[in-house]
RNA sequence: GUGUUCGUAGCUCAGCUGGAUAGAGCAACGGCCUUCUAAGCCGUGGGUCGGGGGUUCGAAUCCCUUCGAGCACGCCA
């Protein structure tokens, strides 16, 4: 289906035609000024030099052109030469009616889906998640639903940090608690037991536990770079013991993500690519990509149009132990012998950039992708607490995200119990809901890119511009749907009508913006534009409730009219807020 | 030092490819519940868009410069 805006456009630009001028001049755009019009085009400013005439007097001929158009009610040209336009009612009731018969209202669909990777540049196992986790998995989870609406294919991959010397430490502490474990005895043959020796919350008290005591002991440090290796190179108790972290690990992280909302396709990690890293590393030299300098193996990355000097890629440490690029491209060589993805979004926070320049660039010159693949990196900014500084608990450590949403569950369900009357069970869901709706839209209404102030008191107070807010509005909606069904009214014999006054036009008006809205948010890989629009939206849709009464209306046809409109308003703030990643209750 | 992002109301943020009086929310103040959920709606006050130049009929938006802040700059991830 068109957008809006370009129907509009193409009606100016036939006026622009007839009268004389360039097509071109015809765009139309919102009116920057509701008081006057709905639309504008300043077409005529723009073509006043081009034909040697003052931008009135094109405006003028213009609109002379449009008296009898069936898009618009009123044009008018105004001084120094804008056309300010209102649409008829008409045309906007049979957009809308358009729309609510598109299975995606209106959303113009790719001619060839693409096959989208999604990297959340996962976390490290056996350590808690914390709110650094919080922004790649609600983005991500954003980012993969608004690229399917948008009728592409799109798989989620976690990726876990799962390799390296953060294991062989939890191992070694683990030796050093409890020596007689099986996993350490070199002669046992037998079957490891299924059961792990240790909880999560073991777990994640050993890590940072040995972590510490690695850096201040270099004999502990030795012991665990050498228990490293021994995973490394295949030791049986080792890998029966890698096993038991990852499983351990990995369950507690779908509890928290499914907290959360968020899943993910693949469960992959660093550890999936070890055995493809020395081929890939040959073929690099062998491609002649790979050269030594200061005893580190790299890739040159810098191009002539840098504005500073690109550091070259390094592809082997000068001990010729990989690291994170190494890991990384082998991973986009996986992926693409797997896959065969068409573009490849990482997540990961913005202090990153430089780096995936680097890799993306040698994935691109050594092969590994195609000419065409797109490569993105999506880097978010920093969460703050209210003091601009990164977000820390009380105490100043590392919040810990179950604890951040246990809090905030709990502050919402004492607002729910004081307000609604409600069973404990229900409050209790429902504040589960809300709390994540105030969570993730405080997230996304962000530009993903900044740094933003993570302030639990301004996310669960749920006034004006917040999740909430966008709830509530829904459940208004819900709730005079469900009445009106219980009066006996049919929804689905319904028919939009024209509008009858100013704040129901101004909400199809709002509506009708929805395909443009989805087409800039997927191009732009955008969730804050979904936020910006639904909360016009909502706004648009309360100012309509407060001075319609919509069940106590006598007429019935009009107010058949008018639940059509409310269910359309409804759909689309449905289908909005699960592209964000959360949900709305049927009472709140 | 080099590069990069950013600087908009007391606070948190919008502002589409330059357009008519720079917008929201919070906070402050004042209205609106016998009527569909007041987690709402309506209104008032508050800004030389960091400063200075330039391009343009027209600049928060584009260019230059300056001040200030964050971040990144080959063996971390």
């Amino acid at each position: 289906m068109q957008k809006i805006l370009d129907l509009i456009s193409e009606e100016m630009k036939k006026a622009f035609e007839a009268a004389g001028y360039s097509a071109d001049l015809g765009k139309v755009t919102l009116s920057n000024r509701p008081d006057l019009c709905e639309y504008q085009c300043n077409g005529a400013m723009a073509g006043a030099k081009q034909y040697h005439k003052a931008p009135i007097m094109i405006a003028n001929e213009v609109a002379e052109k449009l008296q009898n158009s069936e898009v618009f009610a009123e044009v008018s040209a105004v001084a120094p030469g804008f056309l300010n336009l209102k649409v008829k009612e008409q045309f906007v009731r049979e957009y809308l009616q358009a729309m609510r018969e598109d299975a995606k209202f209106g959303l113009q669909m790719p001619e060839k889906a693409k096959k989208i990777m999604v990297d959340y540049g996962g976390p490290n196992v056996a350590k808690p998640l914390h709110v650094g986790h919080l922004r790649s998995a609600i983005i991500g989870e954003s980012i993969k639903r608004i690229c399917r609406y948008a009728g592409h294919e799109v798989i989620g991959d976690i990726h876990l940090g799962d390799w390296g010397l953060q294991m062989g430490l939890i191992i070694t502490e683990l030796q050093k608690r409890q020596p007689d474990l099986v996993y350490f005895d070199e002669n046992f043959a037998g079957e490891y037991p299924e059961e792990a020796p240790f909880t999560i919350s073991e777990l994640e008290e050993i890590y940072p536990t040995a972590s510490a005591k690695s850096k201040e002991d270099a004999q502990y440090k030795a012991e665990a770079m050498e228990a490293t290796f021994k995973l490394q190179s295949g030791v049986r108790g080792y890998r029966a013991l890698w096993d038991h972290i990852m499983s351990v690990s990995v369950a507690d992280l779908k509890k928290n993500y499914a907290n959360l909302n968020v899943d993910f396709d693949l469960w992959k990690g660093e550890s999936d690519v070890q055995d493809i890293i020395p081929g890939m590393v040959e073929d690099m030299k062998k491609g002649g990509y790979a050269h030594e300098s200061d005893g580190a193996l790299v890739v040159d990355v810098k191009e002539e149009t840098d504005t500073k000097e690109v550091p070259p890629c390094m592809i082997l440490k000068s001990d010729g132990a990989s690291l994170y690029n190494t890991t990384d491209l082998a991973t986009i060589m996986d992926r693409m012998e797997s896959y065969n993805p068409d573009k490849l979004i990482y997540l990961t926070d913005k202090r990153q950039e430089l780096y995936f320049v680097q890799v993306f660039r040698c994935a691109r010159k050594t092969g590994l992708v195609k000419p065409e693949t797109e490569l993105v990196h999506i880097g978010f900014g920093t969460m703050n607490g209210k003091d601009g500084k990164p977000f820390k608990t009380r105490e100043g450590g590392v919040m810990r995200l179950e604890m951040l949403l246990k809090e905030i569950n709990e502050e919402m369900y004492r607002k729910i119990i004081e307000n609604k009357s409600m069973s404990e069970e229900e409050a209790k869901e429902t504040s589960k809901i809300v709390a994540l709706s105030a969570v993730k839209y405080g997230d996304l209404s962000n530009q993903a890119s900044k740094d933003y102030i993570f302030d639990i008191d301004r996310f669960t107070s749920f006034e004006g511009d917040t999740g909430p807010y966008i709830l509530y509005t829904i459940v208004r909606i819900k709730s005079i749907l469900n009445k009106y069904k219980e009066q006996g009214g049919n929804l689905e014999q319904s028919a939009l009508k024209d509008a009858v006054n100013a704040s129901e036009k101004s909400l199809m008006l709002e509506i009708s913006k929805f395909n443009a809205m989805m087409e800039a948010a997927y191009e732009e890989i955008a969730p804050h534009r979904i936020c910006a629009y639904i909360y016009d939206l909502a706004n648009a849709f309360n100012r309509f409730y407060h001075e319609t009464k919509i069940l106590t209306e006598e007429d019935k046809e009009k107010q058949a009219g008018w639940i059509a409109l409310l269910a359309l308003t409804r759909d689309i703030l449905e289908t909005c807020i699960d592209l964000l990643g959360f949900s709305a209750p049927e009472r709140m």
